[in-house]
Formats: structure tokens, sequence, C-alpha cells
DNA sequence: TTAAATAATGACAGCGCTGTCATATTTGTA
DNA sequence: TACAAATATGACAGCGCTGTCATTATTTAA
């Protein structure tokens, strides 16, 4: 910008006050006469005044700045956890610094902490698997800065972490399945580091049980989340002599994957085999069939976990006690046997 | 954070010289010994010192903030240029200040005016269909603010945009279709006020006069570059009576839109139609048959926009005449006639 | 009506840095 | 060796705001 902006004292001027009075309508104090703050929100309209982030970030020390963190997992799950948390942090008056960073990677915790020294977040968002990453936690605890997990693999309610219904909506779709008549009910897990989908596969596991149908192990396949691995878990189950009608996947990727191969082989989706995914990605409609499958509240999420944050930062203290829900989605790629 | 920060003075007292010397030292300015510099350093590194960024803004006027603006056109899109961005900029120890909006919204250049104002970004990197909006960029003009525009619908290599060869690699895909015997080609348009994608109509266009096949207008198809729009497009291709033979569509969600109906027609693909898409989302090779499409460098553009912008806000001039290269991706969807 | 208590406002330093310009140091030249 | 020119460094103000604490205006109580 080559515009000069207005100062907090050119509105001190206008007003008839001094800066520090502008400064405390800026930041709703109280202990200000009704008629001075208006006089003052006057002058500020009317000069469009916007306060600078730099001076009030060193002359208070409080600086309105978070940290998104994540490992591209899922570019549609991001974008849609970006958007809940981008509307409200912009609505506060919060930056938001979104950080993409390779969990493997082993410096993690020292490359964060250098992110985090450097740009003086105050507070961070963490998306699994970051937000089960031991390590990175103890940092971040150490540095006493606030933070809120994603989906974390612990079920508990926390007020530092916003959890779903995963166990109960897999749980539902089983059920759904098994109320379709499928008894041998193949499931493909998500990536063992992901702690999150563990919930999902337990779901799956109690489904069974409370419709008094033996687990069988040769039924469950580990998966890696990705549509590769979901086409590696399809070659296996199309090997099996006693083949599974359906498939229930922790994720809609590895449940094309298996769809693909399903297909691949000259079978189709649902007469022969039934297949369920989860999340809800935009591929799940494109497919022939549509898969059926769950629809985590994203941005919500997102959204809430800015919420959470902020509201530890202001000290505040907001405790959603009900898990943001998710739901089934139905389309036509379970089969009535 | 609760620790504090080292200061430049700390540093510079370690160092036996003044506040400006390490000033000096920290923005490479000239002028300083090296011997000095060296003792600067050593400073810095053991007193793990890192500059309060609020203050150099303060005081110097010089922000490193830039702001990605997108109107959330494809998640996936989004999260490669993003990713570009940002791993060039946190390199550059740029901030980013990301920013979805709506590209109809009435007040879009208001919004944008204010976010301007009270982020104090110093230059913006546009993504389309915003790169082509007249009311934003002229706004962004007045302020002087320098900006990069990616794909924008002018096909003039400029220092302030990136584009791709959009034109060229729709050529080839449509050269490559006709290739394999197919002379009936349909073509689904992007949405009307991308003015990228009017270069893949425009390859299109120029692959069929090359191979002196005359260009049909009914096989011309307006889509809006969703899925819902290709489906409407591939209803209205199966209710003709002389259908093409092969169906080229601006971009893969179209694609998979179109692809869909044809299987539910009853038909194959490729055996009964052809299909080609542009973007390789992830969607296209989950399809089945996987869908051959054209793949943009997204990354690379992404970098290459915060490069050029950056270059601009330093004062350097950075001119890169080189496209960066999309590439035809051939999977299984198109068939030999 | 007046003093004490309370509420509203202001003066001023200082957050950590950089720009300007003055001063010190080194180098080159005769 | 002396002195000008060139180079390196430092002193200090000030960027725009907020915290602290002093001061002034208003209300309350006696």
């Amino acid at each position: 910008m080559i515009v000069k902006q207005t100062t907090i004292s050119e509105v001190a001027e206008k007003a008839g006050v001094s800066t520090k009075t502008v400064s405390r309508v800026i930041n709703n104090e109280e202990g200000v006469r009704e008629s001075t703050a208006k006089k003052v929100k006057k002058a500020i309209e009317v000069l469009n005044y916007k306060p600078n982030v730099f001076a009030q970030s060193l002359a208070g020390g409080r600086t309105r700045i978070i940290g998104l963190i994540y490992d591209n997992p899922n570019p549609v799950y991001i974008s849609e956890i970006m958007d809940g948390v981008l509307s409200y942090c912009h609505k506060m008056e919060y930056a938001v610094i979104i950080h993409p960073c390779k969990f493997e990677k082993r410096d993690l915790t020292t490359v964060m902490q250098n992110l985090i020294e450097k740009t003086r977040m105050k507070g961070m968002i963490l998306t699994p698997p970051l937000s089960d990453s031991k390590e990175l936690l103890k940092m971040v605890s150490k540095t006493r800065m606030p933070y809120t997990l994603i989906s974390p693999g612990s079920e508990k309610i926390r007020s530092d972490s916003i959890i779903t219904n995963d166990y109960e909506s897999s749980k539902e779709m089983v059920d759904h399945i098994i109320s379709n008549g499928h008894k041998r009910i193949a499931l493909i897990k998500g990536h063992p580091g992901h702690m999150a989908l563990k919930r999902r596969t337990q779901g799956y596991l109690d489904a069974l049980k409370n419709s008094k149908i033996k687990v069988d192990q040769s039924l469950i396949f580990q998966g890696y989340n990705s549509f590769e691995s979901g086409i590696n878990c399809g070659k296996e189950i199309m090997k099996m002599r006693k083949k599974p009608s359906a498939i229930f996947a922790a994720n809609d990727e590895m449940a094309s994957g298996v769809m693909k191969v399903i297909m691949d082989s000259g079978y189709e989706v649902p007469k022969d085999f039934s297949i369920a995914g989860f999340d809800d990605t935009p591929v799940s409609q494109m497919l022939s069939p549509p898969l059926s499958t769950i629809r985590q509240p994203l941005e919500k999420m997102g959204e809430l976990s800015a919420k959470k944050l902020i509201a530890q930062l202001e000290g505040l203290d907001f405790f959603e006690n009900q898990k943001p829900k998710s739901r089934l989605i139905i389309r036509d790629s379970i089969s009535q046997l």
C-alpha cells in the first residue's frame, strides 16, 4: 500500500479525546462514557480508521494469530475444515497461519517450534494425524500455548478437542448393512497411525456383536487410507474362496479402490458386493453406482475448533459438550440380500 | 507464548555492537565488515534470536505479507496451488493470508479493500475466476498493490500472470481422440465466466480444424464446471439421434457427470463412448474406467505466482517467460474406433 | 453543601525494531 | 606521515499502539 493509513491520534484529535480513550473504545474496555464512545466511533467511521495490528501486537503483546497445522491427508478434508476455521477467525479478527507439514518428518517438533517462535502465534489447531502425535503435543504443552485437536484418538470429550460420533455412525452404517441381510461383512481398516479411524473399526465390531454375528478376522483388512491400499485389499478379497457380500471401508478412497477391483473382476456393485465408505468426498457421488457413505460436519468442526481455541485465548470458558454429528448418506452401493 | 523472546538489544550486547548493526546483519544490508557480521550471526545463533515481525513492520513499514484469494472452485485445485504458494513463501519468510470469497458477491470489491487495509498485505495472488474480475482488478490496481494472476483469460505472457498451455494441451487431447479414429467429438464447455476455460474450447476447435473436421455446433454443450452440469449435458447427448462417439469435457467433474449418465443409460465407456476430462483430479483415476485427462502443474503454478509477486515486491525483476506445462494423462476412457 | 468515593479520562513511557544522520574507523594518496 | 575519501558503526528518534498511573469529573453519602 502506498496510501497512508489513518492513525489513532488522528482519530483522537477528531473526536477531541486522548489516544488512550480511542484505544479503550477499540478494545471494548469498560469505563468509557456512552457519549464519549459514540463520538469516538463516529470519528473512526468518518476517517475509516483501521487499527494497525502490528502496533497493537507490539504494544500490547497480544497478537491475534493462530496456526492451523495439517499433514495433508486429503485436500477435501482439509479444505472444509479450513473453511470453518477461516470464516470464524475472520469474524473474530484473528489471523490464521496455515501450515502443511509432514507427519513422518524427524524434526517435526523442531520445525514447529521454530514456526511458533517466528510467527508468534498464540494458539494452534491440529488436524489428524498430527492431533495424535505425542511428541508434538508434548512440545506444544511445554510452551503453554493453547491448542485444539481435531479428531484425536481419545474418546473423551475435552475442552481442547473436537470429536464426532465416528463410532456411532460407523456402527449405524454396519447396522444398515446388516439390516439389508448381509452377514459376511468385510472391513477395510484405516491407517494404523490415525487413531480416530480406530473408532470406526470399533463401530464395525460392536455392530456385529449386537447382531450376534461372529467377527471373522479373515474379513478384516488393513488399509492405509489411500486408493491404492483399497485396491490391494480388494485384490485380496477377490482371491478369497468364501467372499464377503458387503464391504465397509474406513474412508471413501479405499472404498473406491475396492470397488474398482470388483468391477474390473467382472462383478457388479451392489449386485455382487455391497460397499460403504466414509467421508462423503466428492468422488463418492461420482462413482457408478454412487457410494453410500458417512458425512462428517467438517466445516462445523473447523469452526468449533477455532471457537474453542479462541475462547481459551481470551480466557472465556466455552465448553460445547455435544459432538457435531456425522450422518449416513445412503446411495446405491448397498443391496438388499 | 509465555516465554520471553530475545530482543535485538540482547543480541547487540552479546555481540558487542549496536542494535543498528544487528539490524543490518538481519536484513543483509551492505556495509558491514565480514568479521562483525560473523560475530553478530554467532550471537543470533547462540541466543536463538528471532526478529519480532511486528516491530519490524511497525518500524520499517515493510510487511512481509501477501494474500492468496480464491473463490473456492475446487478444493483440490486450490489445495495444490496453495501448497506451492505456501512452501515458497515459507522459504522466503513471507506470511500468507488465505482468503476464500464469493465471486458473485456484490460487495466483493469493498470486502477485499477492507481486507487489504486491515491486514496490510503487500501483494495478492488471485486465482480464477477472480483473476478475471475487471472490477476487482481495477480496485487492486488503484491501491498500487502488486498482484499476480493465476490463469487469467488473457493469453498474453505477462510478468504479473501465470498461464499454462491449456490451449495446446486441449488441442493435443482432441488430436489424440481424433487419431483414435473419432470424428464426431462432443465438447462440454466450461463455465462462461471462467475465461481460462475458453482456451480449452479454442484448443478443441483448432484441433478439429487442423484435421479438416467440420465443427458441428450441435455437438457443443454449455457446462458449468459442476458434476451436475455434466449430468445435464450427458442427458442431452443421450437424447440425440446422431450421437457423438467421443466427448471432451473441460474438466473432470463434468466428464464424470457425462460418464455417469452414459453408464446409467446402459452404455459402456469406452466401448460406446470415449471420454476425456481436464485437471486430473483424484476422481479421474478412481472411475471405472479411469479417465484420460490433462494434468496442470498446479503446485508449480502456485510457486511461480508467489515468486513473481515477491520479485515485484522486492523490486527485482523476475520474468519467467515460459509457461509451466500441462501434460496428457492417457488412461482407459478412450477407445480406438 | 462538602468531603469522600467512584468513575472517566489523559500524560507519558516503552514495546522491538529501522531510518536518518552523525561519528568513528579504515583505506588510499601524496 | 598527514589528510582526504571511503567505509563501517552508532546514537537516537519514532513507527502506532497499550499499560500504568496520575489527574480530573461526577456521583454518593453525610
